[in-house]
This record gives structure tokens, sequence and C-alpha cells, in this order.
DNA sequence: GATGAATGAGGGTTCATTCAT
DNA sequence: GATGAATGAACCCTCATTCAT
């Protein structure tokens, strides 16, 4: 076997150990929270020594960093994916969205954690914002401002327009986390309910002239 | 003096004690979270020793629940003035959201920690649901179910529709928790882009008949 | 009122203040031992406020200390109702555990707390010695080796002989303590049955030869 | 090494801190009791680290509750070898005297701190008496009532009998306890003292007939 | 004298981290 | 690399004692 061969090897083995201590770590801060679960349980739930996580993470907070870049990667596919899908703007939105809870339904319980930790950890916070939040924000801003000036939408602010979906789509998720299950058991109803209201708001539809 | 007067002022003192800690421990809770905040800090940033906070709370965990105590109260009174608004159907939710969102920021520190807390600690964040914000679904329930029934209103999932309206406004919060300044910022006029938004969506209006 | 009339009162308030302070000491120490025991209970149980007590103990050691003190007293008083009988050799013994024992039935309690730290406080339990148990051995040192001289006692060593009795007290109200239900309710027994052990042993008796 | 020879190295490892613990706790309980005595003290006197001491016992009771297991273990070790002496019956009275008394001796340190500890804290105490004091009685009651029978004892109550024994030899361990060092001194001399005057009692031998 | 709120030292316990094997 | 025993700092909480009222 060549050197780069094993050094592959080595990698992937590097590899899978983070992963198998992030799952782990993942499930484990999901049902008690980052202060509340030990080192200890994390290695038994990954099958390991309580010293071998040292050798993978620095110490308990590089977990947490490593579990928002893994959201981070996570998050960008999800962006990808929905960019793929093209077509009515409404239709887009719909699909955007289906892509979006879906995404998070998978990644409950680590947003879960995470989310908590965010709210508590001011840095890890400001990360997720400005790596995550305010990206995408930027990538929304260009496309809403043509779209008025094409006469496509009505003459909103865009900043707050950017704002006001993610914001929908947040909100919807801290109420399943906080335990509506109303919510959780729909959700699949969930796009074809938001994007005709977020696109024909909730007055009814003017009576048409000659139908 | 007589008795009753010194029992008044006794109480009164046992309240501000009690206030004087809540502050306390609600500023640090929101900067650093529960679990890293030490009964020592709260006693320090109170003015006081550490062996009188458990004079006016049993255990550190009636700290979080008195903070929650307050948080219930904050909101009932926070829907009292919301239903005292009246007028068109825009305009109500207009005022209802400069309400709320003034409330809510005035709270700002209060729901930080205690946000953060709930998404850890299950039981509080239930408690939470089943004491602020499902009593909030039942409260709108009916209202949309006969503006729906008169007309008033599209046809919507009322269920749905319900969550909506408080989801928009938990991730705008949300949003603002993770860092977005510029909502803090333009804090004012979102009632008056939110209210439009909600009824009218981001559709462009229809071009009027004669105009 | 004269000032030593005044004195006077001043001194019964404070020898009754004292007693309310150790009666509800006595009780407490008994059921939860010394340590386990705190000042605001025994103020509670007092009917006193936690202060009041340092107005008349200097610490909560002085309490332990004036506990025994009264028994000093009470075991005091003891050995001079048991001196007052007298008669038969066997029936003084008798007539003496009789006291004993009821006097101990009496102050178990109390015996119990204070029997306890003294094994744990070794300057408590010297001071028991020194005050209380050496002087019993004194008191009956020299009667023993009269009798002996007499011929109406073996020839036993008299320092032993004068510790085996009070050991068996003290062991059968261990043994109490510990928790031997029958000895607590064959209490009334015991004299009967322990004096005869005493002078005559467990062998049978020999047999007389013309009866 | 084989896996076997390790896990009995492990065992033995693990046997030998208990061991060190336990002994680091029995002196320093004999001192100064259990309520007083730290787990850092405990830890120090042992050679190893506060946090140390929970690797080995679940919490400051455990301690307790395994000096009181190494307790019954030494004392049924006493009852197997007082067992073993036979002969006449004050013979083995002496021999069962001078094991239990040796033994005694030994435990000492042990014995103080958890009779103090029982006295105080009446589970324990109520634990050594179902499991150490009761079943001794049990042992001995059989063979008292046979005795009686056989005319070879005086017709004493056999409940009581049984109790006097175990009473004279606890008795005379707390006065040693307690501080009398005479009793110290003289304790080879107890079991040829004790056993005589168990069996003939205080009163002077009765003349012999033709001698 | 009496009170009881306030204090803060000190204890049991947990757990992130280290390091010898 | 992997282990997990050992460490000890730090936390929550209790409670004897003080002192202003």
């Amino acid at each position: 076997m060549t050197d780069k061969q094993a050094d592959y090897l080595q990698e992937q083995l590097i590899a899978t150990r983070r992963t198998q201590i992030l799952e782990a770590a993942t499930t484990l801060f999901a049902e008690k929270g980052f202060a509340r679960t030990t080192i200890k349980e994390i290695a038994q739930a990954a099958g390991l020594a309580e010293g071998t996580i040292y050798l993978y993470f620095k110490n308990k907070d590089a977990l947490l960093l490593a579990l928002l870049d893994q959201l981070n990667e996570s998050e960008r596919r999800a962006v990808d994916l929905a960019q793929a899908g093209t077509g009515g703007l409404e239709d887009f939105m719909r699909s955007y969205l289906a892509h979006r809870l879906t995404h998070m339904q998978q990644d409950m319980p680590l947003l879960q954690a995470l989310l908590g930790e965010m709210l508590i950890n001011n840095k890890l916070g400001q990360q997720y914002y400005e790596q995550i939040i305010a990206p995408t924000y930027a990538l929304g801003l260009e496309p809403f401002k043509e779209l008025i000036a094409r006469g496509q939408m009505r003459d909103l602010d865009p900043a707050l327009t950017v704002r006001a979906i993610p914001a929908l789509v947040l909100g919807l998720l801290m109420l399943q986390l906080l335990g509506d299950t109303e919510l959780e058991n729909r959700r699949a109803d969930l796009p074809d309910f938001i994007a005709p209201l977020l696109f024909k708001g909730l007055n009814p539809e003017p009576p048409h002239d000659h139908d």
C-alpha cells in the first residue's frame, strides 16, 4: 500500500470517527441540551472511550462548532436544491418551502439543540446569522427587487420582505419545537398553505368581473 | 405603625427583592444561558449574598419558573391591550402587531433567556406552549372561522392560519435574537409592513376597473 | 419591686428560656441527631426566633454541653435515690437497677443523642466518663472491697467488678437504642432478672442437703 | 498477559482502592464522626483526589454502608471462630469472650465510628440490629433452652439471658470507647473475669460439705 | 431583649480534561 | 491510537452566626 493510500484511509477513518461522535452528540444534545450532556455520555453513545473524543475534538465546545458547520453544509445544499426548482413564482415558493421544511424535519433534533445553544451562546448565534441567514437574505434580495421593478410583486420593502419568509419558516419550526403537535401532524400541508397565503394574503379573492 | 402597615411593607420588601433577583437572573440568563450562570453571579449582580437568593427562591430552577410566570403575566397583559384595539380587520392586526412587537422588545432579554432554555429543557417548552401559545390559538380560532363564514377572509385552514401569525412574529423575534440588526433598527416599520403583507399578500394589486 | 426581686425574676426567666430551648433541643437531637438538627428547627420548636437562641447559649455546641450537665444532674439524683434503698445485697441491686432503668427510660431520647455525640466527639465522651462514670466507680469500689473482705462476695477483681455492673446496664441500653424491641417491652422484668443473674450466675443451684 | 489475568488485576486494584478509602474513612469517622468528616479529608488521608472517591463509592453514605458490611463480615468470622471452640460450658464462654474481645479490639476504630453513627442515624442502627445482633440472639436461644432443660443452667428467661451476654460485652466496649483506660489495660484479664462471674455470680461459693 | 433577614464559609458532588498504560 | 482512571476546579445549596431594627 502506498503512503498516499494509507493517508487516504487514515483520513477516511478520522472522518468516520468524527461523524460517529457528532451523531452521538447530536442525539444527546437534542435530548438533554449541550450543558446537560456529558462527554462520558457522548463517548458511550459513540461506543468510544472518553479520552478518545479528545483525539478528534479539541474540547466540548468544538463539538458544538462542528455541529454548526454540519448544519451550514446541510443548509447550503438545501438552498441549492431549492434553486433547482423553477416555474411560476408561487410554485417556486411552494417547492422551496417543501424542500426547506422536509429538510428541517430531518435535522429537527440537531436544530433544537443548536438553536437553544445559539440563543444562549451569543457567539454561536452570531456565527449562524452571519454564515447562514445573512447570505440567504443576500441571495433573495436582488430577485425581489427585480420582481418589484417588473410589477410582479407589490412594492414592498425588499429588506423586510426577504426577512418575512425565513421568519415564517423559522417561527413555524419554533412552534413545533415548543410542542405544537398539530403543526407536526400537518407538516405535509404547510407548503400548500403558506405559498398561497404569502402571495394572495388573507383577504378574499376579489370578484372576477365577468365570470 | 400598625401591624397591617408593617405586613404591607414586608410584602413590598419581599416583592422588591424577588424583582431585584429576577432582573439580575434575566440579564445573566440572556447573556450566558441558565446552565452557565451561577447563583453567585446572580447574587452579585443583584447586590446580595449567595445565600440570600435562597431566602426568596427555593433553588435555581425556581428562578426559571418564576421567569416563566413573569412572561405569562406580561403576555396576558399584552393580549388584553390588543383586544382593546378595534376597527377594520387590517387595522386591528396592525395595532395588535404594534402592541405585540413593542412588548416583545421590552421583554427581549427575558425572552432570549427563556426561549433558549425552553429549547433545551423540554419541560419548560411544553409549559410555555400549553400556558401561553395554545390559549392564544384558541382565542383566535373562532374569530377566524367567523370571518371565513362571512366571506371576509379567504377560505384557508383555520388551524394553520391561526398559527401563521404568531409564527411570523416569533420568527422575526428569533432572527433578531440571532443577530439581525436590520430588524432591530426597523422595528417601528414592522406593523405597517406585516399587516398589509398578511392581508394582501405579495402579489401585485389587481388593476382597478375605472382608473 | 426591689432590685433583688427584679434580679430574681430575671434569673427565673432566663432559666425558663434555657429549659425551653434545651427541651426543644433534646427532642430534636434525639430525633435527628445533633449535626442534622438546625438552630432554626430548635428555635421553631421552642417558639423563639433563631437569634434568641444565641442570647442564652454561646453557640450550638454549648447546647450539647448544657444537655450533658443536665444529664449529670439527673444521674446524680438517680444515685442518691438508689442509695436510699437498703436491705439485703441482692435486693439492693434490684432496687438500684429498677431506679436506674426507669430513669434511663425517661431520658432515652436524650441519652441516644448524647451517647451518639459522645462516641463521635471525644471531648464530650471524656467529660461524661470523668464526671459521671468514674465517680460512680469510685463510689462502688470501697463497698465491694469490704464485702469481699467480709466473705459476702467472691474474691473477684474489684476494679473489674465495679465496671461489670454499669457495663451490663449500658449494654442493655445500647441494645435497646439499636432497636431491640424485646428489651423495650420487658423492661419491667429486667431488675428481677439481672439481680439474681449477677449474684447467683447462670449455674444451676446446688442441690440442698436435706430439703 | 491474558484478559483473565488483566481482569483479575483490575479487580484487585479496585479492591485495594476501596480498602484504602475505607481505612481512611474508618479512622476519620472514629476521630471526628461521620458528619464532621469531609470527603476531601478522606481523599487526602487515602492519598487520592476528591473526585476519585466517587469512582469507588456512589456517595458519602455509601462509605458508611460499606463499613457496616465490613463489620458484618468481620462479625461473621468472629462467630465462626467462636463456634469452633468447644469443651465445658464455662470454658467455652471464656474462649468465646476472648475471641470476641480480641476481635473488637482490632475493630475498635470501626466500631467507634459506626456505633456513634448508628445512635444518630436510626436506619443504620436498625440495620445493624437486624443483620448482626438479632441473628446472634437466634443462634444462642436454642442452646440456652436446651441447657435449661437438661438442668445445666438455672431456669432463667432465655430471651433475656441471650441478651445479657452481648449486653455485657457491648457495655464494656462502650465504657472503653468513652475513655475508660483501666478496661483498655486489663483487656487480657476480661475473659477470665467475666466467664466465672457469669456462671457463678457474685455470691461467695457455698462451703463444701467435707473439706 | 427579641427578631429574622442577611451573610458567606464550607460541604457533597459533577464532569471536562489529562495522561500513563 | 485508544483507553479510562485520576484529577480538581467549580457548582449548588445549607446553615451557624451576626446585627440592624
